[in-house]
DNA sequence: TGATTACTGGACCGTTCGGTCCGGAACTGT
DNA sequence: ACAGTTCCGGACCGAACGGTCCAGTAATCA
């Protein structure tokens, strides 16, 4: 991704971009998981992404089409760093254990900084509103849901996870129980009891 | 509560509220519940609630107080509905079933009502931003888990959940899948793949 | 150097936001 | 009938919203 612009229409030349697109688009997305869209204003994007309102507008469209572009960024972020994750984990189970329990460790975070996650906040904030953004929820979500299944499956061969249950069910419910966990962080839970929480989801694995 | 005002000095005589209070408040919540917080305008909130915008700010004092004051009420609202229910329930574990099953069919419901909780939502909105709200939301929390609470204590008394795990932590954990089945919900789950899921989480229940 | 390209800052747009205020009308108890 | 009280419709407020537009200019290639 050279340019930000929508068209993809070739450049040949002419003033080249002042500013690194992807660490723009970054800038916006930590902001819209912080803040959610209703309340990220853009002025608050301007200043969070360095740059004047014209460039973000040629260069992104608008505020809905650069929080698309955001959902897109962390679906493929989150893909890759579970990839990493499960590639590097002893286990299925101690894959889901650990997304588990990073999850639940943002309990010990000040209010301000339990930000949940970008796709989920998204679904409860306002998903029923808008088609564009309700399929991108879905997709995002379809993922994680493959994801946590690929986990359950290895985890189900190596004999970490029960076989009694099919791997899809599993996880459904565990992106479910993940959803819960990051709501009851929200809601101000502490990191004992969620940790106790993940402690019964985990058992129900074995 | 005869009169919305907030002071509570006493009112002799004078020409009485041309509105319900409670309905209105009702109407209030409703649309909050929604449309969150900050995507519901004053002018839904006047057009919905039937009164005029001198009445709201003198029977309500404003948005965020308005606000404050449909938490309170949906909380008192399910707690109710909770209690009622467990009388009615065959046993702890049916009345959990009862609850999960009924989140569950919000999923045949087309995008736009799938409302969800109007705790959780506000707990991932924007609790974190407002101390007072986030306050309302811990408080509705802690009063969810507590019924549930009482209904696994209930369960495991007549043997329909086990006694091998401590009823808080059941509990908590039933609070935990209750948010994660909002969420996946409202991310646009099928009927079908939700209540497989709440079959797991009853299985661990047993 | 000159022609071409397109990024950039800021002025400007209409709309909507939440909130205040006041004058007139409606209802009460005496 | 009257005085006292409160309700309520609507005008009005400044600020912020998302978005458009254009002139100025910086960077490229030939």
């Amino acid at each position: 991704m050279d340019r930000p612009v929508l068209n993809n229409k070739t450049m040949t030349n002419g003033r080249p971009l002042q500013y690194d697109p992807d660490k723009a688009l970054h800038a916006a997305m930590q902001l819209f998981w912080s803040k959610g869209y209703e309340a990220t204003s853009m002025q608050d994007l301007l200043t969070a992404m360095g740059l004047s309102k014209s460039s973000l507008y040629q260069g992104f469209g608008g505020k809905k089409e650069l929080f698309v572009r955001c959902l897109e960024r962390y679906r493929t972020h989150i893909y890759e760093s579970f990839r990493q994750l499960l590639e590097t984990s002893d286990s299925g189970l101690t894959f889901i254990e650990t997304i588990l329990l990073n999850s639940a460790a943002e309990a010990r975070k000040p209010d301000h900084l339990r930000r949940g996650c970008l796709l989920m906040n998204t679904a409860t904030e306002f998903a029923q509103k808008d088609r564009l953004v309700a399929e991108h929820v879905t997709i995002g979500f379809k993922g994680l849901r493959k994801a946590l299944k690929v986990a359950v499956q290895r985890g189900q061969q190596d004999g970490s996870i029960t076989s009694n249950q099919d791997a899809g069910i599993l996880a459904n419910y565990l992106a479910c129980t993940l959803g819960g966990i990051k709501t009851v962080v929200k809601g101000g839970g502490d990191e004992k009891s969620v940790k106790e929480i993940v402690g019964v989801i985990l058992k129900t694995l074995a």
